[in-house]
DNA sequence: TCCATGACTTCCG
DNA sequence: ACGGAAGCCATGG
């Protein structure tokens, strides 16, 4: 049982992401070695919400830096609200400076 | 065991 | 450059 549960380690990696920086899908399900399992990745942030400790998953968006998961939230706009309170300028759900803002989970 | 779903990613037109 | 379709992996019924 729970032998690094797949959601475990999302949730692991996610907790990991320093405030005002952001990471993507793809880079977390690479860091857990399974490269190809991205969608994964957002399906466990999904039950993140149910899960202690709260998880920031308002720092994972897609490759694109787009807030894909904005609607897992109780608001529309609260997932670009965290984002900006925590200094990241976010205009039209699009995570501005995303490349410069992007935490690698390796590093 | 098989089918269907999904906070993604990549390829093709 | 933009939009649509297919591919991959894990979970649930």
């Amino acid at each position: 049982m729970n032998d690094e549960n797949f959601f475990e380690k999302v949730y692991a990696i996610a907790r990991e992401i320093p405030p005002g920086r952001v990471t993507t899908y793809g880079a977390i399900a690479e860091a857990l070695g399974t490269k190809g399992s991205a969608r994964m990745v957002g399906y466990a942030m999904n039950g993140s919400a149910t899960v202690t400790p709260p998880v920031p998953a308002h720092r994972v968006v897609n490759r694109t830096g787009l807030l894909t998961g904005k609607r897992a939230f109780q608001g529309e706009s609260l997932m670009a609200e965290l984002l900006r309170n925590e200094g990241v300028e976010v205009i039209n759900d699009q995570v501005v400076n995303f490349r410069h803002l992007f935490w690698n989970p390796l590093k």
